[in-house]
DNA sequence: TGTAGTGTGTGCCTTATATCACAAGCGCAA
DNA sequence: TTGCGCTTGTGATATAAGGCACACACTACA
């Protein structure tokens, strides 16, 4: 949560970066990597937000929380911007997860192909249904639910990843916190609860959906 | 987006909900469902606040955007502000969507049995791939992209689910906004862009567990 | 009819987030 | 070496969102 800014004159060390902040810094990792890909050198503030469509401003308010990166009258070095956002958000070293709930969206969720390349590996899987334990799911072993601190202790998982029906999502989410888990994605249709220094992420298609016909209620049918 | 008051003597009709507030009511219809299985028939603002986490006042100023439903030392009637909400936000009906991408991801998306209950209809889906046009997954027929415009018209459909790779997916979304769907909920993951009357949606867990791991970095591991 | 208890709706204030705008730094060209 | 064009980093400012606190409305009960 605290960074060591050498770039500051502010009242002490370990300033809070906003939570909105860092929920955008993947973005920028990802069309950095889309400019390394093709090869640019340089990027300024001013290309990466109209590839973004955001403020220039805002990028580089968004990186000053960090440290400065980019240099007057020539940008920000692409390679090495990259380089240091995936320092900051964790992403030069690989992540355990382990799946609850091995039903349909547990079994898609498992063979989703995009985790890996991205350093996040499920490694462990869990569920309640006593058909489905000691089964393998592309080849992931599922154990019992009373199985998870064990071995969340044992395979140093950090992440847990919930699919499970919403009655049962709430126990199985107070389970992972108490095996250690630092954070918990979350696919159940729940307000889950979890203490402060647990990071939950809710992933609702319906929810977002269920926004969205807001906006579609009022517009003219083409 | 407009909505008729006659609760208000500001300025004029036709106030402006930000988005935030548009997507806490689904949230509020569900925990009411709750409430309303449950056979409670009225509740307060605390009360619903308790079960979000979220303060009353909260509650109450984002109902006020769209009318007075309460009643002073009583609260809400939990069915008629249940069924309120539901119509402002347009779920009194049912909505056709579309998927784009019938791969891993896109079968996955048609067999998930979450959206149907709440209304949203996957009523066609499209793909590139010549060996999987014309076949059928899940009772749902897969056609050429070529197709989507005579189909979202003839269909009505008002959705565009994109479950395509990154590469493909902007030029898919473009196709779809042409073809008159009015929000498109985009897997993929880039940064879509899509006219202003065009409302989208991302879902992006790897994006999600990239800024989770920033709050793991600092954790001391149980 | 009166009074006590409760919980809404909302004006006003606080906090958070975004944007503006400019001094200062850098590189290139003459 | 000087000067110009460009782009950063950041105070200052604007806008947006959240929360407080209280007048007022409603119920219940005497």
């Amino acid at each position: 949560m605290a960074i060591s800014p050498t770039h500051t004159n502010r009242t002490a060390d370990s300033i809070i970066v906003p939570d909105v902040v860092v929920e955008r810094l993947p973005l920028y990792v990802r069309v950095l990597a889309g400019f390394e890909a093709r090869g640019t050198e340089m990027v300024s503030s001013e290309q990466l937000g109209s590839q973004l469509h955001m403020t220039p401003a805002q990028i580089r308010k968004d990186l000053s929380y960090f440290g400065r990166f980019g240099k007057q009258g020539r940008g920000y070095n692409v390679q090495a911007l990259a380089l240091r956002l995936r320092e900051i958000l964790g992403l030069d070293r690989s992540w355990n997860a382990c799946l609850v709930g091995v039903g349909r969206l547990g079994r898609a969720i498992i063979s989703y192909p995009g985790f890996a390349p991205e350093g996040f590996n499920i490694v462990s899987a869990f569920d309640m249904n006593p058909a489905v334990v000691g089964t393998m799911v592309d080849g992931i072993s599922v154990d019992a639910i009373s199985e998870i601190k064990p071995v969340v202790e044992r395979l140093d998982i950090a992440i847990g990843i919930v699919a499970v029906p919403a009655a049962a999502a709430q126990e199985v989410i107070d389970r992972l916190v108490e095996a250690g888990v630092g954070g918990i994605l979350n696919y159940a249709p729940i307000t889950a609860h979890a203490p402060g220094n647990v990071k939950i992420k809710n992933i609702d298609p319906v929810m977002s959906l269920q926004s969205m016909t807001y906006y579609l209620k009022t517009r003219i049918q083409a």
